[in-house]
DNA sequence: CTATGATCATGA
DNA sequence: TCATGATCATAG
């Protein structure tokens, strides 16, 4: 994807009528206005619609750990929808590291101030269709309710204390209700510094927090 | 290595 | 069938 040459929205307003332009077009067309190639398939390309549509609507974070409207504080997040119109896979948040854990809390922690404000865009995501002729869908804007933030706090305590007593090589996916934390990396070989449950330093396959599909169905449904 | 963007593919 | 665990691309 190369860089893209479109300015960052300076309101969310602006925003947001971006996110009209864009919906109901291709992605097929909009990787045309943008001069970009459309890939076969996203085997080899897995984050190609995020990186366009992102593109597309001027985002400015590239690969800091910001927001991806940095001004705005807004997080850009596409919603891959199967034959049935639902979510089709989780939501990656971000990686977790030993670096944010100990002393952070919730209210100050990485995945907070990434969910604090969310730009959903739903995409056809049917292996059916052609990558050019799925479609994108209307975006809107999402905040957790008190509810939702009471759920995603406890699932991340629960997690950062496992981390923090040295047991996330022992974390499973099978943990948290509404966010797990899964591998996150180029494969299961890569090995990252971690702290065992004796406190000693040890290898450990790195991780990140996913946003469950039942819960962006969820989202959705609300939307 | 870290971060970004995610989807793939297999076992239960 | 579908969630878990594994994997792919790219920039710095």
């Amino acid at each position: 994807m190369p860089k893209s040459n479109i300015l960052p929205p300076q309101t969310q307003d602006e925003l947001m009528q971006r996110c009209q332009i864009l919906a109901g077009k291709t992605l097929g067309q909009i990787a045309a206005e943008l001069k970009v190639d459309v890939p076969e398939n996203l085997q080899r390309h897995k984050g190609w619609t995020g990186m366009l549509l992102e593109s597309y609507l001027g985002a400015d974070a590239g690969n800091q750990a910001e927001p991806d409207f940095i001004g705005l504080g807004i997080e850009m997040k596409t919603m891959p929808l199967n034959s049935l119109g639902q979510p089709k896979e989780s939501t990656y948040v971000c990686t977790v590291s030993m670096r944010q854990s100990g002393d952070l809390v919730w209210q100050d922690s990485w995945v907070r101030r990434k969910l604090s404000h969310v730009l959903w865009v739903p995409v056809e995501a049917d292996p059916n269709i052609p990558l050019a002729e799925r479609y994108v869908g209307n975006a809107w804007l999402w905040q957790p309710t008190e509810e939702q933030d009471a759920i995603l706090k406890r699932d991340w305590e629960e997690l950062m204390d496992r981390i923090v007593l040295g047991e996330q090589a022992d974390i499973t996916a099978k943990e948290g209700e509404y966010m797990q934390l899964r591998p996150k990396a180029a494969n299961s070989r890569i090995l990252v510094k971690g702290v065992s449950a004796h406190g000693e330093q040890e290898f450990i396959n790195p991780k990140g927090f996913y946003l469950r599909t039942s819960f962006t169905k969820l989202l959705l449904l609300t939307a």
